[in-house]
DNA sequence: AGTACCACCTGACGGC
DNA sequence: TGCCGTCAGGTGGTAC
């Protein structure tokens, strides 16, 4: 579930453990992995460099290397990073590995392979080229509000999209909205600049709260709706069943009780 | 501007 | 047990 809460627990991790390490080799597992560059390329920026910074926009992942370049991940529908220490430890699908001078290594592991890696000159160019909007820890709440007002859709689609605001995906869209008390199908431009206001305040309450559970489900709150993403389930609040739809395309989670 | 649909991949699950 | 269709938390392209 790599959102913006999950990319934040990965880059603290990565922060602990993987910085400023000597890099002894380098494998790349599956090509495939790679966005626009090649397996030369990406041994050759940190073979006996090191890492030494580690920032996240939305739902992408930087790490600076001591050349002054830039290892960019995505991590798609299925992905983390993991450090460790034996062979025998190693995770299944990891597609590329770092090995470091004190015998640890760093594997980025993507079982579905949608997710990508790259070099990019410097975070700010790529979203810039990417075209991503502010990262949605990092917004004001003004600025949200501008954003956000007005747009047509959905306010599911709306959150989602990662060229207004860069973070939200499915499973926190619908957790916010839990909270909001809005319907995912709710058009945005029925918002005012309070309730937007609003959203933003709850938007920033519950990915907060998610990356102190370390954005693992067992720690959610007793009244999130998160561990209840399955049919026949009852919300946490009122008791009454979760409803799905297929809201453009996704799969989502609400409570037609709770929710309006 | 916004949505629908398909594609990229692998693997888990339910029905038969 | 095995086969098959369906679905999954992301994103991008195309068509409408």
């Amino acid at each position: 579930m790599p959102e913006a809460p999950d990319i934040q627990v990965y880059k603290e991790y990565l922060d602990a453990t993987s910085l400023h390490h000597k890099v002894t080799h380098m494998e790349t597992r599956d090509t495939r992995i790679l966005d626009e560059t090649s397996r030369q390329k990406l041994t050759a920026a940190l073979s006996r460099g090191s890492l030494d910074q580690v920032t996240r926009h939305g739902k992408h992942l930087f790490l600076r290397t001591d050349r002054a370049q830039w290892l960019h991940i995505h991590f798609g529908m299925t992905g983390y990073v993991l450090y460790y220490k034996r062979e025998r430890g190693e995770p299944d699908h990891a597609r590329v590995i770092l090995t470091f001078a004190n015998g640890f290594h760093l594997a980025l592991v993507s079982q579905r392979l949608l997710g990508t890696v790259g070099l990019v000159e410097d975070p700010q160019t790529f979203v810039a080229e990417e075209g991503l909007g502010p990262d949605v820890l990092s917004v004001a709440k003004e600025e949200f509000v501008d954003i956000l007002g007005g747009r047509r859709g959905y306010l599911k689609s709306t959150l989602m999209n990662q060229s207004l605001i860069a973070g939200v995906g499915n499973v926190y869209s619908d957790e916010i909205l839990f909270h909001a008390r809005l319907l995912p199908d709710h058009r945005t431009a029925s918002l005012d600049a309070d309730a937007l206001g609003g959203l933003w305040n709850t938007t920033q309450d519950v990915l907060h709260k998610a990356i102190d559970a370390r954005a693992d489900v067992e720690n959610m709150p007793d009244d999130w709706l998160l561990p209840h993403r399955s049919k026949g389930e009852h919300c946490p609040v009122c008791g009454g069943t979760v409803s799905t739809k297929k809201i453009s395309g996704r799969r989502s989670y609400f409570c037609t009780h709770c929710q309006h």
